[in-house]
DNA sequence: ATTGACTGATTGTCAGACAAACTCATAATT
DNA sequence: AATTATGAGTTTGTCTGACAATCAGTCAAT
């Protein structure tokens, strides 16, 4: 006789804090629940749902870890629903680098291949509103730069940004989290750097945000001008070249 | 007078499970706990921490979904270290998925990006072993294939297969977040057609399952020949295709 | 217009209790 | 001897009640 594939699926006993937390998601993803709105306190949750308020509470933790909503203590306050859950995977992405001890190296190798590719995509779907983004972000960092502050936000935001003028919300999650690696290794290094309160060492920093931005704005001339090839070289020795830095500063 | 950049930063009062879980989290960073060690018990942690159970419940909450621990009831249960966090990525990368309506076009495009990408660096590095987890892979496939079962892990496990062939965890991460996608896609799509009960949807789903199992298997044979440019048509025009087939199912 | 105090609401935390589920060792049964 | 019940002990899961801490909004006082 031949056995069917799977007769009885293992019945998993599902904990109530986790039934409420996947009923809240679900009202979400089918947007009865939407950014914006408020869920009831978590005595009112209790009632509503008829369990005890430690369920509500755990239900909610998942909810608050996971993205879904932020809570606010006091008058006025409670669970509020604000999606930013591609945050929370980006944190999830750094504790996975440092669980398994991923290298600079492996980082940069991966960047370049998958940065080249999303500006290969940009350079085509990049519209007015994209350009004028990416030399605010420029305009932004030079600001910052003059007064001597490094300006590791906005030139992370500058790969973010191309990412998104890729239109292509896979790139966005995937160069997000990457950046998100990216920003807490350059901010731990120069921390360090600082802590060594030499002057001439921060200002060392500071040259090389300016350097970065030079070549971003190279890059989105490269991108104005439609010049592929010019612009994804480009991206690659940046890329490479910041890679190799960060590598220098780990010894 | 010019205003220093940030004089006060905000004060943020940590509720106590988050410094609990914290700490935690930094004792398994820094290896003194490891896979396989057991936490003690909600009680004894709470008596050990100083805090209500409540609080360390919450804390072991955010542990679990994070994907750091997982927990047992009953004699000889309890908290155990066993780090799953990329699954853990995987899940929240699908919810986001969702909630950011992200079409099968798009994840067609960036897989072919991407796995190209892949692609590139695992043909220089793949070694031995990894042609013979590859090559098993295929073989598993195509026993379930015969027995007229789709082998959708299996077909979704070769490509994380070949991210780990590219010795890069990041691409290992980002492949493994997009192939749950797509395997989510797939499995709902077929049982949809399952739902259908029609027996000739289902050997025809079989036969798309046969294809793929087909093409991996010249992948594989080009890379073995090192033949670089062929290996990457191929996963070219195989993402493609089943890019197009999912879309078309989607309908 | 700023400060200060009051009020009500809501989360954060604790303690105690019991049910449910699970492991393990032991006894009973075949 | 092998298998099957049984029971004890442990641990999580949940409920209830209580109180502290925090916060927004209001209104009076300076």
């Amino acid at each position: 006789m031949m056995r069917p594939h799977k007769l009885f699926d293992p019945i998993k006993t599902e904990r109530t804090f986790e039934r409420v937390s996947t009923k809240i998601k679900g009202l979400i993803f089918d947007g009865i629940l939407s950014p914006g709105d408020r869920l009831p306190s978590e005595t009112e949750l209790a009632q509503q749902f008829d369990v005890g308020r430690q369920t509500i509470r755990e239900a909610l933790r998942i909810l608050e870890l996971s993205g879904f909503i932020t809570i606010q203590k006091g008058g006025n306050g409670g669970p509020l629903i604000r999606t930013t859950i591609l945050n929370t995977i980006n944190n999830l992405f750094l504790d996975a680098f440092r669980l398994e001890r991923i290298t600079t190296e492996e980082l940069t190798l991966a960047r370049i291949g998958i940065e080249k590719v999303v500006m290969g995509y940009a350079i085509g779907l990049a519209d007015e509103q994209d350009i004028q983004g990416l030399r605010e972000n420029i305009q932004k960092a030079r600001e910052k730069i003059e007064k001597g502050i490094m300006a590791i936000d906005e030139n992370v935001d500058f790969h973010n940004l191309l990412a998104q003028a890729s239109k292509n919300h896979v790139f966005v999650m995937v160069v997000g989290s990457i950046m998100a690696v990216v920003r807490d290794h350059t901010s731990r290094l120069t921390a360090s750097l600082e802590g060594m309160n030499s002057v001439l060492r921060q200002s060392e920093s500071v040259i090389l945000s300016r350097n970065a931005v030079d070549i971003h704005e190279e890059i989105v001339n490269a991108m104005v001008k439609k010049d592929r090839e010019k612009a994804i070289a480009l991206m690659d020795s940046h890329v490479r070249e910041v890679g190799l830095r960060l590598e220098s500063l780990t010894d």
